[in-house]
DNA sequence: CGCATCCTTGATTTCATTCAAGGATTGTGG
DNA sequence: CCACAATCCTTGAATGAAATCAAGGATGCG
């Protein structure tokens, strides 16, 4: 069932036909949610893991004022959250962006699979790694970066993500945020956000119409983000031979050939 | 030997005396650093855990044209790296504050005491989970907060950590950061940086002199910063069954006390 | 068809950066 | 122990980036 989750793992580890298999047993039950509704509230202790199936969701932080941050793009194949403690009390909340599907796994099934298969342990933890790691890229992001480049690497990611779990066209992919989303994503304001997507399409970096996002030349739009997607992918241990002495050119091997 | 580590975990989780001896004793070696040397590299290939003994040090990426930005504070008992996966590429750099000395722990060793151990495994993975809650807290400090918010938060942050490990006085702890690291950090300038830091002297909310950072009234600069320390420790399992039920009483019960 | 949400645009104000230079502090070598 | 250099902190003035305010227009939904 969560074909995008085994689909996201095993291009970045490598799982086996019978760890497959195990995944796909463990789901309990499947859960609706419409757009534009809480799915897990900030505080709530959770003690199943949600796999995103379908559709899109973030994750964010509010304060008491009514600000807003987001923190997380949830897409297929993506864990709502951590995968090995239980009950977790979550310190975000989850929303939906469009209708979303997700599976539920009961964490102690994970924790027994993941005991008794080292291959879905490994799994797990480097997607935990990934996660961790886009993470600090966004913080980074929203730090250091000028509000066009914020805007073009935060498409950048989405792009390759969507990619990864086969979610995207050549290049293009659907796009379910307003402008107001994106703002609270990068830390810009609606208004500002607007003048920069006008400017990203004036400079024919990109297309976006109706939810629909087109990159007709992703390397443009990469550099002018400084977006290197080395972050998104840790490589297999097995792969680790080849690169690691070479970090520079692994960083560049894992951010082009996906989208050349 | 990695007594601050020692004391953290416990101090969330709760580790057996065996536990504790066990950690202890995959200490492989201990390595020095002075101020302001990289420690890890970006892109390094890394097959150990180094933990904080002594001194600090930052997590940092750089862009190529020199915009840096610190995405991490490691303090005595943090990790440099996850300790889940090895080798494992490390995308970010770390480079010492001050001196500092680290344990280095062999990554099979800790893989298989976490295989030995529920208690290690759990202490780790809810390590890991903190370090994950406390980006993501920094990807909102840094998005939505008004600089003067940010800088009190950051500060808050770093109160709280130290005195989690025993490193803060009643009211006070050492800040070996130049403004500009701050700055690097909050994603301000130097300059504004100096300005913000002489409004909150004014505002007698801290005292700022010779790397000494003393915050008279925690809570008033608390509510300065809009900052709720709950991110900062994940409660333990057994501990649930009484906060889960009021998540919002939890969280202000870990924000105060702590510092009353 | 009509309402609501979202996008767009212009004008103005606020916040933060940059530029520039002087002062303090720390550390180093004579 | 003092002088000097380097780094860091501080301050002012000018510029620039982004937020806010305000209003009109498009789009999609019921």
């Amino acid at each position: 069932m969560p074909q995008h989750l085994i689909r996201k793992l095993d291009h970045c580890v490598g799982l086996s036909g019978d760890d497959q298999d195990t995944l796909t047993r463990l789901v309990r039950d499947v859960a609706w949610f419409s757009a534009d509704r809480d799915m897990i509230d900030e505080g709530a202790a959770v003690r199943q893991v949600s796999v995103i199936l379908e559709g899109r969701a973030c994750g964010y932080k509010q304060l008491e004022d009514g600000r807003r941050q987001i923190v997380a793009y949830l897409f297929p194949g993506d864990l709502c959250s951590t995968p090995f403690v239980f009950p977790t009390i979550i310190n975000y909340s989850v929303r939906s962006l469009t209708s979303v599907r997700v599976a539920r796994i009961e964490g102690q099934d994970i924790l027994s699979a993941m005991q008794r298969s080292a291959g879905i342990a490994r799994a797990f933890w480097l997607d935990t790694l990934a996660t961790a790691a886009i993470q600090r890229e966004w913080t980074a992001n929203v730090g250091l970066r000028t509000a066009r480049e914020r805007i073009a690497h935060l498409l950048c990611e989405i792009m390759t993500r969507l990619r990864a779990v086969g979610l995207a066209d050549r290049d293009s992919c659907t796009l379910p945020l307003t402008q107001e989303d994106i703002g609270e994503t990068v830390g810009l304001s609606t208004v500002h956000v607007n003048r920069i997507l006008q400017d990203l399409r004036a400079s024919g970096l990109i297309t976006l119409k109706r939810q629909q996002l087109t990159i007709p030349d992703f390397a443009a739009l990469r550099s002018a983000a400084h977006f290197d997607g080395s972050y998104l992918c840790h490589p297999r241990p097995d792969l680790d031979r080849k690169y690691a002495p070479v970090p520079q050119q692994f960083a560049t091997a894992m951010a082009s050939p996906a989208l050349s």
